[in-house]
DNA sequence: ACTTGACGACTACCATGGTAGTGTGCCATC
DNA sequence: GATGGCACACTACCATGGTAGTCGTCAAGT
């Protein structure tokens, strides 16, 4: 897994950050599995560093609910809960809407749809050659620019981590969810709202566009019921 | 402090989290002033306990922003941030407005107002005895009857959380922004657009009552500019 | 057959020692 | 008197040992 000596800006990383870093990025693409233990022992033996910084990383993942702890008992990798991912995607619209209102408001809205048609145009050409990472980089940066444009940079990185749950999520659906040409067309609606300056034709497509994600739910239950909550699973997990 | 021993419902609790949870009370209420360094050796003195505990409990608090940490230098608590409070005035208030308009497209709104006005009644008793712990209760409580009646209840913990930087906040002015007639005249205003059904009506003064507080930012920096950051700790404390 | 309870193998939790990195003040040098 | 370097104090960071709590197993007892 290469913990050892990763560094950013010359400056080596605290290992707590690189093992909450490393955990997070597989419990959301699924290479760590929804009910898989994961002790501290057994972490820190993976990566080969003590239990300490394993400990601390732990702490913050079940902070953020991608980890349960349970006193005496072990760690480990939440299960899907559609009450989490419904409140995540409940936040996500509330704020991304509110950024909308406002940049449509500050009266730009020919700069905004300049920038957001650009960023459409490289989500065509990613998806024409199959760069799906790229891709949501410029799906991210297409949100961004919203957020910009409204003068509230700043939130973008609450945004984001409002939408880890909507993310791993969306991990589960290869397809479907992914629909890139999908994507692209609403992104695309999206911006004619706004070079139009129609504020609440914009907002009425971005919800569409956010909620999108919530009609797959059911079929995600149903291919993969041993990913999410039982009943009985809430009942252990109580402390 | 009396760290040791505390428990909830027979079980103990985790050291880590009492001093969490205390920590972030102290800062919260300024017993614990900006700039003041916190140390793991230092608090794990003044508590008598391990430096561990404390160590995970300053990592969470930095999570939040309450505690910065210096890597090799210390840590302390985290000076007041313009740029923190208006994130938080601004998530809060589009998270509470999704769910005023969410509670209000219900059209159970003859509910909302017949609950939102018992509790406005107890925060007038209230504030007549002078007990302006159970008024922050019942502050809370009243806004918490609107995620209801959106049906979304689990959103509460998360408003609470973005609510701590503008808290911390109000704890500065006792005076001002806790003029609690004023609040309790914003609620009766916000009741009565609700009972009638008028929902831009009440969110219009939900926004209005939710950004109250920005007012006071320049008399708060007049009156304490030594909690608030400058230019010279934004770059010391960069990593 | 069913319950009970002791034992052992786990666990998270906490204490403590050691290490490398950072800032500060003293002191020699200019 | 100003300045550069060096030792020291202090820090967050990590490793490791010990402890109490919880679960599963299996034998003894009913």
């Amino acid at each position: 897994m290469a913990i050892q000596n990763q560094s950013v800006g010359g400056r080596p990383q605290p290992l707590a950050k690189q093992v909450f870093d490393e955990l997070h990025r597989q419990i959301l693409t699924f290479e760590l599995k929804p009910f898989q233990m994961l002790s501290e022992a057994t972490v820190s033996d993976m990566l080969g560093i003590s239990r300490t910084p394993v400990r601390e990383a732990l702490a913050l993942l079940a902070a953020e609910s991608f980890v349960d702890v349970m006193p005496q008992r072990g760690s480990r990798v939440a299960p899907l809960r559609v009450a989490n991912l419904e409140r995540s995607q409940f936040m996500r619209e509330a704020l991304e809407v509110a950024l909308l209102r406002r940049a449509m408001a500050a009266g730009r809205h020919e700069e905004l749809a300049h920038g957001l048609r650009r960023e459409v145009l490289l989500q065509q050409t990613f998806a024409a050659v199959g760069d799906k990472d790229r891709f949501y980089e410029s799906d991210e940066a297409f949100h961004g620019l919203i957020a910009d444009a409204a003068g509230f940079a700043e939130i973008l990185p609450e945004i984001l981590r409002v939408k880890d749950h909507m993310d791993r999520f969306r991990h589960l659906m290869v397809s479907g969810v992914d629909d890139l040409g999908i994507v692209i067309r609403e992104h695309g609606d999206i911006c004619e709202a706004v070079a139009r300056g129609d504020a609440a034709g914009a907002e009425a497509l971005l919800v569409a566009h956010l909620r999108r994600i919530l009609q797959y739910v059911d079929e995600a239950r149903a291919r993969f019921p041993e990913y999410f909550e039982s009943d009985a699973d809430a009942r252990k997990a109580v402390r």
